[in-house]
DNA sequence: TGAATCCGCGAAAACGATTAAGTGAAATTA
DNA sequence: TAATTTCACTTAATCGTTTTCGCGGATTCA
């Protein structure tokens, strides 16, 4: 039941612990031939090295924090954060790391952010999903932990983004490409994520000569069918109707339909629509959805890769931005005007 | 920058090592204006404990390890665990647990569940959305580290399962109720859950003096919308076609229904149909999906809270079946006939 | 042949915490 | 008053690794 320690190996070798210890982590100062033999008692024991040990001794755990967002409406329920999550992981585990989720309070044990991943040794953390105006979560961002977050910009730090601008751009010359000039645009919450695609899509439809009025730009949250849908009904009261209505996500998409769909307008026939994300569903439903597909998938695994870089190159490390850039994925809610 | 420790800590007061560590861990042998003291000056000196040193110690790690689907098709991305995974990390942060996913091979170091659950020093698992059958699970399922199960059970373990039976029955008692007898069953792959949900449908139809003929029992992939479109269409080609198909999952359910639309039939005028796990969306969409829900939230929680007992109350341990259950939402799916 | 180099390995001190066993003084008891 | 108990704290070992330093013997070099 006891694990089996270097001490044991050592034992049954005939050696010291400390050769043991070389002998498995591959020091070239063990002759090949007892280091093999080290090598190959250590397996039929059964060895498993001692984490707790390991990262106490040299500072290290092989460990990585990963921070999603700590309220109630998880950031992990959304299929856009859990794939991010798990190709994180994904290549994280290649790479030799373990992750953990990093909260704040954990149990009677009241800790900030940076706290507890000192407290977990972590190498390194990822944030994703979260008020970036938490103090806890500029704590960390000002310390010395190795951090890469996701869409959001801290002069000192990598980030990793979707490429928001150039995916306004496809969606605007998208649309335009169809025959529409009255486009309208409802964004999410006011975050850098959200500015960069407002200001994106402003340039956009400038340079495709578009006039975009105000009350063509309405504001919603992110995910929130209702929200979208409120947008949307006041979109349809105006008296020059937008022929075409881009939404900030794919649930916000979907809400905004079920608003066409209670004033019997039918999509696309009637009005054109498009969403972002590019979730799993979108082309599970009739009609099928014109989305922007996040490559979620390459900014976790570039997350996970650059994170790891900067942890075990710490000196060539500067921070960059890494933008991954998603594709148009046309459906039928689109229609040629 | 580099940490403080309890030594440092002992120095400043003026005490032993031995003092402070007592004093924080609230032993009665310290005297009080003492522990004051010695609590007073960590927090200012910001004191953190270094959990790989008490893990070592202790051979307690307060870090619980998940397993959640390795395959490609991650598990993660799927609401119902990600909702499940959340819950649970949110309970067990709650009682001062942290979480650590678990895999198979972790960098170019080959091991099994077990094993990288032992290297972690993990005080318990949880194990969901995964294949039960494969020889690593069962290894840690017959280990002597505490485990929950979630929609699974193991004679020697506890787990956490939605209550597919009583919700196979609220379905066809609903259904019925509008009037069908014609009731087709889609189901998903073999596994515990399936059988039983199948089993379930069978009695609760039989009690109703409903036959199922078993051309109305038909095979698909859970959460594939295109595998569940082509069982939808064999349903359609029987010549005595049921008036209400119920499906796996919401996935499932969505294909089916771009089968419907493909085939021109309007839902719920031509047919009824009827998802399972209650989605976000399935309240966005138009019509609304008539669904099952699953409470997910539930679940992680239970899972959490039943392992952490375990862990803390070893001598009380029995092994549990503790039945979740979920509720009817109606949507605009299914219909009088 | 004597000196320098290299190779393979061991001794021992950490890393930061916990805890059994003890210690001296004060308080209680007989 | 002498014996016992209680109180508040210390000593020191220990958890499993890693790593610096050094050591003896063999090899190479001059």
């Amino acid at each position: 039941m006891s694990m089996v320690t270097m001490k044991d190996i050592a034992v049954k070798c005939g050696v010291s612990p400390a050769t043991v210890s070389k002998a498995l982590n591959g020091h070239s100062d063990i002759g090949t031939d007892t280091a093999e033999h080290i090598r190959s008692t250590a397996r039929e024991m059964g060895y498993l090295p001692n984490a707790a040990a390991r990262a106490l001794k040299t500072n290290r755990s092989l460990n990585l924090g990963v921070l999603f967002a700590d309220k109630t409406s998880s950031g992990l329920a959304h299929e856009y954060f859990s794939t991010v999550l798990n190709s994180f992981k994904v290549e994280a585990e290649r790479l030799g790391y373990d992750i953990t989720f990093i909260s704040k309070d954990i149990g009677n044990f009241k800790m900030d952010y940076y706290e507890h991943a000192r407290y977990r040794n972590c190498d390194g953390v990822v944030i994703a999903s979260i008020d970036y105006s938490d103090p806890s979560v500029l704590r960390l961002i000002d310390s010395d932990i190795p951090v890469v977050t996701i869409d959001h910009v801290f002069n000192n730090r990598t980030a990793i983004l979707s490429d928001n601008v150039q995916s306004m751009v496809d969606i605007v010359e998208y649309v335009y490409g169809l025959g529409h000039r009255k486009i309208a645009f409802i964004h999410g919450e006011d975050t850098s994520v959200t500015r960069n695609r407002l200001a994106s899509f402003r340039k956009a439809c400038m340079n495709k000569g578009i006039d975009v009025p105000e009350d063509y730009i309405k504001s919603a949250v992110y995910h929130d069918p209702k929200s979208s849908g409120l947008a949307t009904r006041e979109l349809l009261a105006l008296q020059a109707r937008p022929t075409c209505i881009l939404y900030p996500d794919d649930f916000s998409f979907l809400g905004g339909m079920s608003e066409l769909e209670r004033q019997r307008l039918k999509v696309p026939d009637d009005i054109s629509v498009m969403g972002y994300d590019g979730i799993l569903l979108s082309q599970a439903l009739r009609p099928r959805l014109t989305t922007f597909r996040q490559d979620s998938e390459g900014i976790g695994r570039r997350a996970a890769a650059k994170l790891i870089d900067e942890i075990e190159n710490p000196k060539m490390f500067v921070p960059t931005q890494v933008l991954v850039s998603g594709s148009l994925l046309v459906g039928n809610t689109v229609k040629q005007v």
